[in-house]
DNA sequence: CGCCTTGTTGAAAACACTCAACTAGAGTGG
DNA sequence: CCACTCTAGTTGAGTGTTTTCAACAAGGCG
């Protein structure tokens, strides 16, 4: 895994192990509504790669003309705003079993770039597979269509973080990614990995590094989250969300017929 | 248009203007990709409503269960998200030709209100039409499916401006609402109508009141852009847009297939 | 060992917020 | 007609948060 390694395409011998890789991913969507076997085999048959990138690689570049979308299998991976200066915002962050974008099969280029943030395993899904499925399966594309909107109920809530002192947000983004993580299995109550440096972190909740460090110390030392080494410990979850008026409620993770 | 005059129902023998009601978004739509005739008599048959609100309704409230999508066709709404505190921020602004909540027909329940801003005039349109769209016309699905992912696009924009000062926040604001309106004919290079206080704005850009004031001074003064009596006058454009480093490839205005 | 990245801390400056006061105009009722 | 009230906008002064600039410690790795 490398960075000199180029990415490895899947060899057909794997096709019958896709499911197993895509159980994030299935697990995902049945938080949401049900998926038939038939839609189930859809996705299956729509990947046609599997890859995986080194820490620091750029997978997708902003305006670049898009081929296929990208689902996550392992690791974490951003997508970054670069503004003038050089400085870089993330809008948004995704765990496995996230589609990171899913919006280019309509979009065509994508106004960000999609960095890894850890060594990942992705699965790509060619676009003309998707737009077969848009044609011939109305449900399951009602179920895409959902995970785009939920991605931008989370870009919402990342709007709305603006109005609120660095450790609220912070706590906000600590409350967020658990929720996440614990959808997939990820996380328990006292915590998660986090394998981020405070660098990355300033760049995903928009302060300097400087006061990313100050801003933990405070939460390490308000015993509310511990962040360190790779690991968010977390005393007191109800304390946290508390903390950071946490209500999970835009991750729509209960299943409704769509 | 008072505030005690209840939602005014369409009657039937409207039905042959909703077209015409509807130029907006058909020129919204048709930015982005050809609107076949039959893709357009869906959309005009799927209208089951056409409402007017007074400035200060609350048009849809966080957390209700959604039974139609609202498209706006006149004034302007935003999209509200209240803190602890009672503290408010806006997480979208829209105008004529826009989809306030499109996305409600997967999620089911918002994560925000829908607030209007000025006097307001929409169309709505049942869950149920639209899930028959979604069964019967693949491409016009994928029209609104594209739709919802530009929301997002703006949505991520909204999140990267967070990085930059409340004069620069305030002249990207001035720039996307520019080009937006400019795609409905609602702008000239010189304006446009800016029918919003400055604690409504404040609210856009996360700012208080107060300091929302100071930098539109600011910005007057600098001579960027002159923000009085409802109206957004800018006397030099491409300077305005090179003070907010404004690129406006994230609304996707040009037609691809889709 | 030297070099790089990451994390940490201090001090000063810049930015935005709070509190407070005041103006101007629209609308209301005596 | 005028006083009253309300909202919107404006400005000043003081406070608090975040940034900037700078320096240094700890660990991994060539």
């Amino acid at each position: 895994m490398s960075s000199a390694m180029p990415p490895f395409a899947m060899s057909s011998v794997d096709r019958g192990s896709i499911g197993d890789m895509l159980s994030d991913f299935f697990r995902t969507l049945e938080t949401r509504d049900a998926l038939g076997p038939t839609e189930r085999d859809a996705l299956v048959g729509a990947v046609s790669d599997v890859r995986v990138h080194p820490e620091g690689d750029t997978l997708i570049r902003a305006g670049q003309h898009a081929e296929h979308s990208t689902l996550l299998l392992d690791g974490m991976v951003a997508r970054a705003s670069y503004m003038a200066g050089g400085k870089r915002q993330f809008v948004a962050i995704h765990v496995p079993g996230d589609f990171v974008d899913l919006h280019s099969l309509l979009l065509r280029r994508l106004d960000h770039d999609v960095v890894a943030l850890s060594d990942v395993r992705v699965a790509l899904f060619p676009h003309a597979a998707l737009r077969r499925i848009s044609e011939e399966h109305a449900h399951l594309t009602r179920l895409l269509w959902l995970l785009t909107v939920i991605d931008a109920a989370i870009h919402r809530e990342w709007t709305a973080r603006l109005g609120h002192s660095a450790a609220v947000r912070m706590a906000k983004f600590l409350c967020e990614l658990h929720a996440r993580l614990d959808l997939i299995g990820g996380a328990t109550p006292q915590g998660f990995p986090l394998p981020l440096t405070q660098a990355v972190m300033a760049d995903i909740i928009g302060l300097t590094p400087v006061h990313m460090n100050r801003t933990l110390r405070n939460l390490r030392e308000s015993g509310l989250a511990v962040v360190r080494d790779g690991l968010a410990s977390i005393p007191d979850l109800a304390a946290l969300r508390r903390f950071a008026d946490f209500n999970p409620a835009y991750l729509y993770r209960e299943p409704e017929p769509r």
